[in-house]
DNA sequence: ATGGCTCTCGCGGAGAGA
């Protein structure tokens, strides 16, 4: 995202294209009192919001009513506000904006690792039988297939075993990555460095995930990058992430 | 990738992002 406030009118414009149901949303960096829930009531969309000065922040958009069911990730407040569920109609919608980390040697790569624990332990509380979905920024790659250059990336930051282990820990509590559900050997990215010609090259990540209950799977129609959005789209600068689309019946 | 863009805060340039 980088910024709501920045990014409002390229969001506009995929709202108005893609007509999802429920979106989740990443790095706000504004106070929820500067939310523009105006601009989204014109489209058509409720907001709940979750955000701080600055920096951080996520948001839920429905076009059906939401109920706010978990509004930060509890003991871990210190680490900004990246966490926020609401139950619209009968799913339960969650979006999370995961921690960085800057590099392995950095302590906040420790304050990563210490952040997916807590929310490990969120997700493996919640039901089993729901219809879930939990999505966002996870800032890391799960497997080397998600990464444009493993080899050279590999035990660097979003490539270690130690956040790998946390991202299957979260597979194992009930959860699947919806798009690798759909397409298991795709090499799809859904962020590119604004620096270098990244996207030109295609040098990318994938970090951005929707991961769904079993009962999400069971109606998975299609999963998709939006690639189209990582670029300019009527003079409006991009985010450096590509939305991701889930489709269920 | 030893950081080549683009944000925020706040009025210059530092810090964060991934």
């Amino acid at each position: 995202m980088n910024g709501l406030r920045a990014r409002l009118d390229i969001l506009r414009c995929w709202l108005q294209d893609r007509q999802p149901d429920v979106v989740g949303l990443q790095e706000l960096k504004l106070e929820d009192a500067q939310f523009p829930h105006e601009a989204f009531r014109e489209l058509g969309y409720r907001a709940l919001t979750h955000g701080q000065k600055a920096w951080n922040g996520v948001a839920i958009l429905s076009r059906e009513p939401a109920v706010l069911t978990q509004c930060g990730l509890a003991g871990q407040e210190a680490l900004g506000a990246r966490l926020l569920e609401a139950r619209i109609g009968e799913l339960r919608f969650a979006t999370v904006y995961c921690p960085n980390g800057r590099s392995v040697e950095n302590p906040e790569f420790a304050q990563k690792l210490i952040w997916f624990d807590a929310l490990i332990d969120w997700v493996s509380r919640q039901p089993r039988d729901d219809a879930s979905v939990l999505c966002g920024d996870f800032n890391l790659c799960p497997t080397a297939l998600d990464s444009w250059n493993e080899a050279l990336l590999h035990g660097s930051i979003f490539h270690t075993d130690a956040e790998r282990e946390r991202f299957q820990r979260l597979l194992a509590s009930g959860l699947r990555d919806l798009l690798r559900a759909h397409a298991p050997e795709l090499r799809a990215f859904s962020w590119w460095d604004y620096r270098g010609g990244a996207f030109h090259k295609n040098e990318g990540l994938r970090i951005d995930l929707v991961l769904g209950s079993a009962a999400v799977a069971a109606r998975l129609k299609s999963v998709r990058i939006d690639r189209d959005f990582r670029k300019k789209q009527q003079g409006f600068t991009p985010s450096d992430h590509a939305p991701v689309l889930a489709e269920l019946s």
